[in-house]
DNA sequence: GAAATCACG
DNA sequence: GACGTACGTGATTTCC
């Protein structure tokens, strides 16, 4: 070829933005306009801009607009994009400043009434193509990815600045399992919620490119429907082809538009910098603007951005002062990292370290199970690109080649010490709940510590979902760096050919364990400065980060199992879950596998007869609990012993096995491990085993709980807050009721009872009691209807009751729900944030479902804020009672466990009363008291 | 890997 | 008038 290959660039300006405004914090220019938006497009634009002279770089580039909300698609559709929310206020003045930066740069900007951004980029991409250009849209939009591929050799790529990612037909394929071309035969089963587009409802992206790849195309997939064995899914496509065709129609791009501008006018050179920097100037863009007259990327941090006014906070200033804007940052470079193996660049290293005062760190270990984990290496960063790795117990990669040069591991660990103990120098983490449990193995105490993973769950919670919640660090990367790390995966492989990381290669070692220290450093920088913009230091710097050590010292400590008494129990249940299946399979006339609900409800609703068998989704009997209960009230003997097989080989596989399995062998006990960011409302959850699920409701339960034991001479000490989520609720729907039966201790779903039903009698407190807990979870008729037994006329009579006797109540929840609707989030006493995507979701299952949540986020949240504080003051509190042999073990979301030697029960369950009872001071001052249950004994069930 | 089930607060 | 019905979790099993 003679010519230079042309290659154009198109731009999907609006969807970005709106990514944009998500993810940069809300900045000012001088003159108080939000330009947060903004300052992400212009750097975007830059980003491009520099690759005008590489190899595949643009000739040609345009910016597409949307510029109005109606196209062609309403007159097919009307309800289409209808559940769009309105732009935020905040964004809506940065729509005009878009096409200002755009001219800034001297490149076409294209918009035109009644056509979409997408419909102009498939035209001018089809145009291009046909030309024979290279064509790459800027964009992450799933809808453009159908135009993908290669005619005659022009071929349509797509690019992801945020996530620095290029799409080509491969990761077309590994996102929709089929080629572009199918793409909108897929989106057109699947729907799509932000655009409503209909598609095939409780068809969902797995179950649509599955059957596009089996049978080729959207029409095939519909024409054989009929043919499908009887399913939910054959209903759902039989009923729903009318829907999936127009959905067809409505993803479906127009690529004959008129064009507005010639693509050859779309050539650019050089751009001019006398508007640009005028532009960059106006709105304070000081640090671009630097770039501009030093010709390059300069790591210069300053400018002057102003942060949008903090929300009040009543905060202790901490984090006040001048915020900056996302600090720029050069790209991640692996080959920037220095391997340490020498004793004089550890020391220089812990010397620079201490010089700056901040320094993120990571550890490399052979194990996620942090009290098994041998530590492996570590890795430190100072600065962008500014790492290393220290290897300590790397072994030969092969049983021919030798033990790598690296320090000895108690060498370097000594070296290190008082660097990672100094007062004065903050260790970052991510995840540092894991880093400190693996060092203090080692001896080695870390403090104090910043942990970017909390960082980011005080400010999203409910944001994400993904590993960690939401809050892993490939995540936080892609996210807040558009920078893709290394995988694990890619360092070690997967599956039989995963190699410990201890025999990684040193090089790559390196760029792997480095690169994860420069990522937190990176993280950290970009993600604290909001947290006092945004309202979030408080619950981090009071409650979450103080946490840290705290939940990390209680795994270490873990708790005393009885492992002759589980294997005890596992034998009995054995034996009689033999028992049960022999008379179940009497029962039945035949065997077949009672684990299994599908065999089982065909036994019983075929081939049995029994009556009222119920299909949910899948097309399958339902056979849980309620519905088995119903039966043998229905003298159906079969339900009571399947229910009993039930019950028995769930605790034998859940408990009985699996704790004996789960004691570490070096301590003899079991250490569970939390996570602090796994629950969306606040409160920890317990894995690897679960300890907060042990069995307490029934007596043939309770003997597991018998099991956990305190070592010789010392005893367990349970204490629990009683009825806190109610006493909350109270307090902050202002019930006077409420407040002063708790006032008074009464039994409060006595009192409810009262109050509901004029007389207190077994009945009616437990009705009472499922009400007052329907409250707390977001109430509906039909939900209480199910539970109570009742019809649903009845249940809503007892609900405008409750409201009526509790006046606060239904205004608490309008008034939730109102605040959640305009903020996307709810609030706790203590100012955690929950966030609710999905509150304003055109889906009426959906929504209601986020509001359920949003009514009691802030109940259950509050009570997580309350007992972690009390957990923060405790081992201090207790300490100075002269209780240091006192050991905090478990927490079960209300309830705390202790081991404590006998001669202290009486002075530490003061102490420990007390700052349960006073967790809430001095930040919040309730209008109910707040009440604990203590109990003490030779085993957890016993201290009940 | 998803769905069903069931253990806890 | 239909949707599918209580909030928040984690582990195990079966089945595709």
């Amino acid at each position: 070829m003679s010519e230079q290959q042309q290659h154009l660039y198109l731009v999907d300006g609006s969807s970005y933005i709106f990514r944009a405004y998500h993810r940069l914090p809300p900045l000012t220019n001088p003159e108080g306009t939000p330009v947060g938006a903004v300052y992400g497009y212009t750097t975007m634009l830059w980003k491009l801009a520099d690759d005008l002279d590489a190899a595949d770089g643009p000739t040609h580039l345009a910016v597409i607009l949307d510029k109005s909300s109606h196209s062609f698609r309403n007159d097919i559709y009307p309800e289409y994009k209808a559940n769009r929310p309105d732009p935020p206020d905040d964004l809506r003045p940065q729509f005009p400043l878009i096409r200002d930066a755009t001219r800034a740069f001297s490149l076409p900007c294209i918009e035109e009434e009644g056509l979409e951004a997408d419909d102009l980029i498939a035209t001018y991409a089809r145009e291009a193509q046909r030309q024979g250009w290279n064509v790459t849209i800027v964009s992450s939009d799933k809808d453009l990815m159908q135009l993908i591929g290669e005619v005659d050799g022009a071929r349509i790529d797509m690019l992801d600045t945020m996530k620095s990612a290029r799409i080509y037909i491969p990761e077309v394929e590994e996102k929709f399992g089929v080629k572009p071309e199918l793409v909108g035969d897929v989106l057109a089963l699947m729907g799509d919620s932000v655009d409503n587009i209909p598609g095939i409802y409780g068809v969902g992206p797995k179950t649509a490119s599955k059957l596009i790849a089996e049978h080729g195309s959207l029409t095939a997939a519909l024409d054989y429907a009929p043919e499908m064995k009887k399913s939910k899914l054959k209903e759902r496509l039989l009923e729903g082809r009318a829907d999936a065709e127009m959905s067809r129609v409505l993803v479906t791009l127009k690529e004959d538009c008129d064009i507005p501008q010639p693509i050859d006018e779309m050539r650019i050179e050089k751009i001019p910098e006398g508007p640009l920097s005028a532009f960059l100037e106006q709105h304070g863009f000081t640090s671009l603007l630097r770039r501009l007259g030093t010709g390059g990327g300069s790591p210069e941090r300053a400018n002057n951005l102003h942060p949008a006014k903090a929300e009040m906070e009543g905060d202790t200033g901490d984090d006040e002062g001048n915020r900056q804007a996302p600090p720029e940052m050069p790209a991640v470079d692996r080959s920037s990292y220095e391997t340490v193996q020498t004793m004089d660049r550890l020391q220089a290293w812990a010397e620079r370290a201490i010089a700056a005062r901040i320094v993120a760190v990571d550890t490399e270990t052979s194990s996620l199970n942090a009290m098994q984990a041998e530590l492996v290496g570590i890795s430190l960063a100072l600065g962008p690109n500014d790492a290393c790795y220290i290897p300590l117990a790397h072994g030969g990669t092969d049983l021919l080649s030798e033990t790598p040069e690296q320090i000895a591991r108690d060498t370097a660990i000594e070296a290190l010490k008082p660097m990672l103990a100094d007062p004065s120098v903050t260790k970052v983490f991510q995840n540092g709940k894991y880093d400190l449990n693996v060092l203090a193995r080692y001896d080695v105490s870390v403090s104090p510590i910043e942990d970017t993973m909390i960082v980011s769950f005080d400010l999203d919670a409910g944001r994400g979902e993904g590993m960690g919640g939401g809050h892993g660090m490939d995540e936080l990367s892609q996210r807040h760096l558009d920078h893709t790390p290394l995988s694990f995966k890619e360092v070690c492989g997967t599956g039989k050919k995963q190699i410990p990381f201890g025999e990684v290669p040193l090089d790559r070692a390196t760029e792997y364990a480095a690169e994860d220290a420069d990522v937190t450093w990176r993280l950290y920088q970009h993600l604290k400065p909001r947290l006092a913009i945004e309202g979030g230091s408080k619950v981090y710097e009071r409650v979450d980060r103080p946490l840290i050590p705290v939940v990390a010292q209680m795994e270490r400590e873990g708790i005393k199992v009885d492992r002759a008494q589980l294997a005890r129990l596992s034998e009995e249940f054995a034996k009689e879950i033999g028992r049960l299946e022999g008379e179940i399979y009497e029962l039945a006339g035949q065997e077949f596998t009672v684990g299994s609900p599908k065999q089982l409800g065909e036994i019983l609703f075929d081939k049995l007869g029994y009556k009222g068998g119920k299909k949910g989704k899948s097309g399958q009997y339902s056979t849980d609990q309620s519905v088995l209960e119903r039966l043998a009230g229905d003298d159906a003997p079969i339900a009571n012993k399947v229910l009993e097989w039930r019950q028995l080989s769930k605790l034998k596989s859940t408990y009985t096995d699996a704790l004996q399995e789960a004691i570490n062998p070096a301590t003899q006990r079991v250490h569970t491990s939390y996570s602090l960011t796994g629950a969306q409302t606040g409160r920890l959850s317990s894995t690897d085993p679960n300890l907060q699920n042990i069995p307490i409701r029934t007596a043939i339960g309770r003997q597991i709980r018998e099991a956990f034991v305190p070592e010789q001479g010392n005893l367990l000490l349970a204490a629990d807050y009683s009825q806190i989520e109610l006493r909350l609720a109270a307090h902050m729907a202002d019930v006077d009721t409420l407040k002063d039966a708790f006032a008074k201790g009464e039994d409060i779903h006595s009192r409810t009872a009262k109050e509901m039903f004029g007389e207190v009698t077994r009945d009616t407190r437990a009705r009472a009691k499922t009400i007052n807990f329907a409250i707390l979870y977001g109430i509906s008729r039909w939900g209480l209807a199910g539970r109570l037994e009742v019809e649903p006329d009845e249940a809503q009579d007892m609900i405008d009751t409750y409201f009526k006797r509790f006046p606060g109540i239904q205004r608490y929840i309008a008034e939730t729900l109102e605040i959640v609707g305009e903020r996307g989030y709810s609030e706790t006493l203590f100012g955690r944030k929950t966030w609710f995507p999905r509150i304003k979701s055109k889906n009426q299952a959906e929504r209601q479902g986020s509001e359920r949540a949003a009514i009691n986020a802030p109940i259950q949240g509050t009570s997580a804020d309350i007992i972690k504080r009390a957990m923060v003051r405790m081992l201090p509190a207790l300490r100075s009672e002269d209780l240091g042999n006192v050991r905090m073990l478990l927490q079960v979301h209300d309830e705390l466990v202790f081991e404590l030697p006998e001669g202290d029960v009486a002075k530490a369950s003061q102490v420990i009363e007390r700052v349960m009872v006073e967790a809430a001071l001095p930040a919040v001052s309730l209008d109910v008291p707040l009440a604990i249950d203590i109990g003490t004994g030779t085993s957890w069930d016993a201290a009940h």
